[in-house]
DNA sequence: GCCCTGACTGCTA
DNA sequence: TTAGCAGCCAGGG
């Protein structure tokens, strides 16, 4: 797939990751075909809060690390925490997430 | 069309 | 394991 409309690519990733598992960003750079572009996914996130995050569950996607990034408007960090808890997700009291085990590996559950 | 900033990553100390 | 540095691409002013 070529790039339709640059950030709809990476969304369509992010709608692929089942519930109850979380995709790093380079992840999903990676399977929507653009290795090394995580900081544009993180552009497509972002914007996509002005678009409607409704259809995208953007807080399934983390960093490298298995954590939850600081994103730019502040308590959104603490929601993103809840969510990814009630869909089964542990997160770690230093806020990271065990990859091992909910990491998804791009198949569906 | 140029410059700065950014929800990142990987390597090295 | 944590901290610091550089590289990449795209959007916005």
């Amino acid at each position: 797939m070529t790039d339709p409309k640059g950030w709809e690519v990476y969304w369509q990733m992010v709608r692929r990751i089942p519930r109850g598992k979380v995709a790093t960003y380079g992840q999903i750079a990676t399977m929507a075909g653009r290795p090394g572009r995580a900081r544009q996914v993180g552009w497509a996130l972002h914007a996509l809060s002005e678009e409607g995050a409704e259809d995208v569950p953007w807080q399934r996607v983390v960093n490298a690390r298995g954590e939850v990034s600081p994103r730019a408007e502040p308590g959104r960090e603490g929601l993103q925490e809840a969510l990814l808890r009630e869909e089964g997700v542990e997160i770690d009291v230093r806020g990271r997430i065990d990859l091992r085990r909910f990491g998804w590996t791009g198949e569906p559950s």
